[in-house]
DNA sequence: AATATTTTTTAGATTAACCTAAAAATTTAA
DNA sequence: TTAAATTTTTAGGTTAATCTAAAAAATATT
């Protein structure tokens, strides 16, 4: 059955709200994330439900099939290796590759995507610290903690991040937070949650609330 | 001014078009390359001569404008880079690039494919042999002969190819006629237009005419 | 429980890209 | 130079994906 970019970023979407929660997907949800209107996604469940991607009952929320979701999954797949690729191979920084993985996602070659995952020896993650799904669709599950939850005088090492934006990851780069870096916690301030945190044992600087939340960490010690 | 993958591929096929002869391509012509009918192509020409990518009067054909010429120069320049990393760092064979390159052509980065074409060692030419526009739109010209038109007891090399189809390259393969083929021309055959030919100084073999009509050569001696 | 608010769906249009069938213009042949 | 054949355009529709406005259903608040 033939597959539209459009019905791809939709299962896309549906598949990333799936994540974050066990219940069913909104129609307003999904119309924020496609930058669209709920009239339009409406529309839109309809079809995909026809197709047997989603289920869908009217007022009650979507969720994917186990055929949308492997969709999905592969849809996935070829934007994480894409950036892998961007990175690695043509010398992008991790800000640079998103909006570009987002056309690239869309090529269709199993032959090409396998030849790719190869040539960049099989990688588990892509640029952000985000799992890459195998040939099969299986997303290795990879259980990180968001730097704000973490107690003082806890040491623990940057893995990923929860948003791809280039204002977010350009700060980072600017803070010296890449992936892999050595986070001491030194101090939590109470009025505005700030971390006053050593990254690779530098002198310690002020990490905001909100950074923090968006930044994914193994504890360490 | 934003372009849709359908235009892109009216304008390229324009340009292929033109590249074969100095009239204005006309309407039927342009519908066969496109797979579609002269009704849809000549809604499409009223559309690029709206956008000024082409110059176009009704019944009198079309050609391109400095800018459609372009912008079809780039998504050439595309498709040639993206087959040269096909082939050269992905391991695909020249006959299974041509498709895939026909969706990879349409991703828009100049980032992206200036670094690409660095990474790829700013090749001059494609797997066929076709040459690549660089980063200003210029196309070096190169004059080749078709091997149907050489004489006998000339020796020459093969420097690419007419035709871009699968079925054609995989019979080039069997052949042993490769980019770069050493061909010694033994005999032409007036009844069938066939050549007896050995390449790279193997035992000769019969080629038709049919397939010398799409063998680009450069002549030695 | 009744009412107000929010969410979601329906109804009706719009746009891009395509189609078929018929009309008009151009080219070829008698 | 007319008539016939071919090419191209126009006219009128279709489909996918979108929109706005209004109706309907679900949820929250008094
Ligand atoms: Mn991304
Ligand atoms: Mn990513
Ligand atoms: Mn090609
Ligand atoms: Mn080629």
């Amino acid at each position: 059955m033939a597959i539209s970019f459009t019905e791809e970023n939709y299962l896309k979407v549906i598949h990333r709200l799936s994540e974050a929660t066990s219940e069913d997907i909104s129609t307003n949800a999904v119309a924020e994330l496609m930058q669209t209107k709920a009239a339009s996604v409406t529309d839109m469940l309809r079809k995909l439900a026809e197709k047997g991607w989603v289920n869908y009952q009217k007022y009650q929320g979507v969720r994917l099939s186990p055929a949308g979701e492997k969709i999905a999954l592969s849809i996935v797949r070829k934007h994480r290796l894409w950036e892998v690729f961007l990175v690695d191979k043509m010398g992008f920084n991790w800000d640079e590759v998103h909006e570009i993985a987002e056309q690239l996602e869309h090529i269709e070659s199993d032959d090409l995507v396998n030849k790719l995952d190869e040539y960049l020896g099989f990688p588990k993650t892509d640029p952000h610290g985000d799992p890459i799904p195998n040939k099969e669709g299986v997303l290795p599950e990879l259980a990180y903690s968001h730097l704000s939850e973490i107690k003082a005088n806890k040491t623990c090492k940057l893995m990923g991040v929860a948003q791809d934006s280039a204002v977010f990851l350009q700060l980072l780069t600017k803070l010296h937070l890449s992936l892999g870096a050595k986070l001491d916690i030194k101090e939590i301030n109470e009025f505005d949650r700030s971390i006053f945190v050593s990254i690779n044992d530098a002198e310690p600087i002020f990490i905001s609330h909100e950074v923090a939340k968006n930044i994914l960490v193994k504890i360490l010690a």
